[in-house]
DNA sequence: GGAGTCTTACTTTTT
DNA sequence: GTAAGACTCC
C-alpha cells in the first residue's frame, strides 16, 4: 500500500482539477458533486440511473476521486461492484482521475482503494477478519460452484435420494434451488412453486437435504458463494458489529446495482441504514442476472427505502454509439414493460444504420462474419476493436472453426473455464485438503485418484481422519486397500510435506509431480491435461501464498479461454468472442450479434414466464448497445438444433427474434435473401411444415 | 468393494 | 459431447 501525502485540495493545480470536471456534462457533474460543495447538507442516498454508454464508470470514478479530494480517506471508501473485472476497472479509473486532478507526476502512484471488490470478495475478506469473533474457523475454504455441487451430490447420495425410482432433482438443480432460496431470502416452498414447480413433490426431501448440506459445510469449515453473503449479513444483524463495520466506511458506492439480489440489498441496508453517503449506480434496462436471483426491484424501489427518499439522477446522453444504433436499441427496449423511462441520445450522427443480415444457415453466418471482420480490419479497425456476441457459449462453435481455418486469432470470454476440468480440480483439491484438513470433500476426491481406492475406501479414510487427532497420525494408522500400498505411501508423504509448512508455489509443483503418473493412468489425453496444469503453475506464481491463491482463484477465476488457435500474446491483435453476459460494461467499434432468432433470442429455455422474456429482451438491448459505429445483427434462417441424437438433421426454420418486429426492424438496413424475396422460397416451405408436423407428434 | 461398460437424460447466462 | 446411474464381472 502506498501511503500518499495528499496535497491540500486548494493547493493542487487548479488546471488539472478543472479539466477533469469540465469534461462532465451537467447530469454527470450533479452526480459527482452530490453532497459536496454547495449542497454539503444534502447527504441523502443517491441513485444514478446510467443508460448504456452514458459514462457511468467515468462518473462513478470521478465521484470517488472528488470524495478523496474533499478529504475522504481512500482506505475508508467501500467500492462494491458486481464482477471482478468491473472492480479492477473502477479502481484503475478512480486512480487515474485522482492522478490528474491532483497533478501528480508520472512517477507518483495514485492512491489505491483497498476496499474495491465484488460483494463476494469483500465478504470473504471481512469474514476472515471477523471469524474469531463469530465462532468461525479463519482457515475456512471457499467452495466454488462445482465443489458445492459435488458436496450436494454426496449428501444426496448419502440420504439415499439418488436411488428413488421417481427421479430426484440433479445435484446441480438442488444447488440452484438452495442458492435461490438464500439469495432471494425466500422460503423453500415459495422458491419451488415459482421457479422449480416440477421439483415441488420432492419438497420434504429437499428440506432434509439442505439441512445436511449446511451441517456438512460447517463440519468441514466450508463456505459456498452464498455463505459469503449470508454470514456477512448475519454479522450485520448484530447491532454492535454492524455499527463497527458500518463505521469503517465513510462512503459506500455500488456499481451495477440492477444486478444485486435481495440478500445484497439487505446487506447494504444494514451497512448504511439511513442511506447517508451511499451511492448506487445502475441501469434497470440492463438487468440480466435474474437467474442468479438478481432483483430489478432493488433498483426500482431504492429511493423509497429511505427517509428522506434517495435523490435520483438520470444520465441519458450516450457517448458511445451513433444515433442510428441508439434509435434501434431504444426501439427494442421501448417495448419493455416496466422501467425507469429514459431515452438515450447521442450527437454522433452517422449515415450508417445497423444491419439486419439474413443468411441461409450458421455456416454462412460464420463466413459472412469472418468476411466482414477482415474487411473492417482492412479499413483500419483492429480486430480488438471488433467483437462477436452470442447468447450461449456454444453458439460460436461454427464461427470458431471458420476463424481457425482462416488463421484469425481470437479470445473467447464466457463459457467453460479450465478450472472446471477434472484434472485441474484434482490438483486444487490436493492443495485445499492440505490447507484445510477438515475438507472431507477434497480428501474424498483426492484419495479416489489412487488405483484401488473407490468410494467405499475413500469414505473410510475420511471417517478415520475425522475421528483421529492430527492428520499425520491418522494417515499413518490408516490401512489402505490391498494393492494400493505403494500409491498410498506416496500420497501420505505428499500430504505430510504440504501440511508441515507451505512453500509457495513449490507446493503446486510437488502436487503436479505427484499427480502426473495418475493422470497417465486415468486419461488417454494426459499430455493435454498436463499442459493445463503447467498453465495453472504459471498462474500460481502471481500469488503470494497458498491461501491467497486458493481464495482468489475461487472468487476470481481467469475468465478468458482461447481455443486451438493458441493463446494470443498480449500485444497481438485478436478478435473478441463473448457471451452477452460477459460483454457487459464493454464497448467495441464493430459488433456482430449471432443467431438473433426466436429460440436463441429469447432462448427457448427462457420462454416460460413473462419476466424471463423481458430479461431476454434486455439481453438483446445490452448486446446492441455495446456497438459504437457498426452493428450487424445476424439471422440464420436454418438453425440446427444443437443437442440431438447421432447424425440427426434436426433444424428449425427460424424467424427473426420476436424482439425485432416490423416497427423495430424499420431502424435496420435489411440485407440478404429475405430482402430480395419477401416470401420464403417454395422449397423451404415444405420441410418447414415437416418439422411442425414432427414437433406436433411429440 | 472396485472398475469397467452400457443406457439414459440433459445441455444458459456467473459470483 | 457428458454425466449420472444401472449393471456386470473380477
Amino acid at each position: 500500500m502506498t501511503s500518499l501525502a495528499l496535497p491540500d485540495a486548494s493547493l493542487s493545480t487548479p488546471d488539472g482539477v478543472r479539466s477533469v470536471f469540465d469534461e462532465l456534462n451537467d447530469d454527470q457533474r450533479a452526480a459527482v458533486e452530490h453532497g459536496l460543495n454547495g449542497d454539503a447538507t444534502d447527504d441523502r442516498a443517491l441513485l444514478v440511473i446510467a443508460g448504456a454508454g452514458s459514462g457511468k464508470t467515468k462518473t462513478l470514478a470521478t465521484r470517488v476521486a472528488r470524495l478523496v479530494m474533499a478529504g475522504a480517506d481512500p482506505q475508508r471508501i467501500l467500492l462494491l461492484t458486481f464482477s471482478r473485472r468491473a472492480a479492477g476497472e473502477m479502481e484503475r479509473r478512480a486512480g487515474q482521475v485522482l492522478h490528474r486532478a491532483l497533478g501528480l507526476r508520472a512517477t507518483q502512484m495514485a492512491p489505491r482503494f483497498p476496499w474495491a471488490g465484488t460483494f463476494h470478495s469483500v465478504g470473504a475478506r471481512l469474514l476472515r477478519e471477523y471469524a474469531p469473533r463469530i465462532g468461525l474457523d479463519p482457515q475456512f475454504t471457499i467452495l466454488d460452484r462445482a465443489d458445492a455441487e459435488d458436496l450436494m451430490g454426496l449428501q444426496r447420495q448419502a440420504l439415499g435420494l439418488a436411488e428413488t425410482a421417481d427421479r430426484f432433482p440433479l445435484k446441480s438443480t438442488c444447488l440452484n434451488i438452495y442458492s435461490r432460496a438464500v439469495n432471494s431470502e425466500a422460503r423453500l416452498d415459495q422458491v419451488l412453486q415459482e421457479h422449480f414447480p416440477w421439483c415441488f413433490p420432492a419438497h420434504e426431501a429437499l428440506r432434509q437435504l439442505f439441512r445436511t448440506y449446511v451441517a456438512e459445510k460447517q463440519r468441514q469449515r466450508l463456505l459456498d458463494y452464498d455463505d459469503l453473503l449470508l454470514y456477512w449479513a448475519e454479522i450485520m444483524s448484530e447491532p454492535t458489529l454492524a455499527r463497527e463495520i458500518g463505521d469503517r466506511f465513510d462512503h459506500v458506492l455500488v456499481d451495477e446495482y440492477q444486478d444485486t439480489n435481495r440478500l445484497q440489498a439487505t446487506l447494504l441496508h444494514r451497512l448504511k441504514p439511513d442511506g447517508r453517503r451511499l451511492t448506487v449506480v445502475g441501469d434497470d434496462a440492463q438487468a440480466i442476472y435474474s437467474f442468479r436471483a438478481a432483483e430489478v426491484r432493488n433498483i426500482l424501489e431504492f429511493p423509497s427505502r429511505f427517509d428522506p427518499p434517495a435523490r435520483v439522477i438520470t444520465l441519458e446522453r450516450n457517448y458511445r454509439s451513433t444515433q442510428p444504433i441508439l434509435e434501434a436499441s431504444n426501439a427494442v427496449i421501448a417495448q419493455a414493460k416496466e422501467r425507469y423511462a429514459k431515452q438515450l441520445w447521442s450527437d454522433q450522427a452517422s449515415s450508417e444504420r445497423p444491419q439486419l443480415v439474413t443468411v441461409d444457415d450458421e455456416a454462412r453466418q460464420a463466413r459472412w462474419v469472418a468476411d466482414r471482420v477482415l474487411e473492417r480490419r482492412e479499413q483500419g479497425i483492429k480486430l480488438k476493436r471488433q467483437a462477436v456476441l452470442f447468447r450461449t457459449a456454444t453458439h460460436s462453435a461454427q464461427l470458431e472453426l471458420e476463424l481457425i481455418r482462416r488463421n484469425i486469432p481470437f479470445v473467447k470470454f464466457g463459457g467453460l473455464k479450465f478450472l472446471e476440468s477434472t484434472h485441474v480440480k484434482d490438483a486444487l483439491s490436493v492443495l485445499r485438503w492440505a490447507q484445510n484438513p477438515h475438507h472431507r470433500l477434497a480428501c474424498f476426491r483426492v484419495s479416489q485418484l489412487l488405483a484401488g481406492f473407490g468410494p467405499a475406501s475413500a469414505r473410510r479414510l475420511v471417517d478415520a481422519l475425522d475421528s483421529g487427532a492430527d492428520m499425520a497420525s491418522a494417515l499413518r494408522a490408516f490401512e489402505p486397500p490391498r494393492g494400493a500400498a505403494a500409491d498410498w505411501a506416496a500420497l501420505c508423504e505428499l500430504m505430510l510435506t504440504l501440511r508441515e509448512e507451505s512453500h509457495w508455489p513449490l507446493d503446486l509443483e510437488r502436487t503436479i509431480e505427484w499427480l502426473t503418473p495418475h493422470l497417465h493412468r486415468l486419461h488417454d489425453d494426459a499430455a493435454i491435461r498436463l499442459a493445463d496444469l503447467e498453465q495453472l503453475a504459471r498462474i500460481a506464481q502471481g500469488y503470494g501464498s497458498r491461501e491467497r491463491f486458493l481464495t482468489e482463484l475461487t472468487l476470481d477465476p481467469p475468465e478468458a479461454s482461447s481455443d486451438e488457435s493458441g493463446v494470443p500474446l498480449k500485444d497481438e491483435d485478436y478478435l473478441i468472442l463473448s457471451t452477452i453476459h460477459s460483454a457487459k460494461g464493454q464497448e467495441w467499434s464493430a459488433v456482430y450479434l449471432l443467431n438473433c432468432v426466436d429460440g436463441c433470442m429469447p432462448s427457448d429455455l427462457s420462454t416460460g414466464a413473462q419476466a424471463q422474456i423481458e430479461e431476454e429482451r434486455r439481453l438483446l438491448y445490452v448486446a446492441m448497445t455495446r456497438a459504437q459505429h457498426h452493428l450487424s445483427v445476424m439471422v440464420p434462417q436454418r438453425f440446427y438444433v444443437t443437442q440431438q441424437a447421432r447424425h440427426g438433421d434436426r433444424h428449425l426454420y427460424a424467424s427473426v427474434s420476436r424482439f425485432i418486429p416490423g416497427k423495430v426492424a424499420r431502424h435496420f438496413d435489411k440485407m440478404g435473401p429475405a430482402n430480395e424475396l419477401r416470401a420464403p422460397l417454395p422449397e423451404l416451405v415444405k420441410p418447414a411444415m415437416d418439422v411442425v408436423a414432427r414437433l406436433k407428434k411429440w
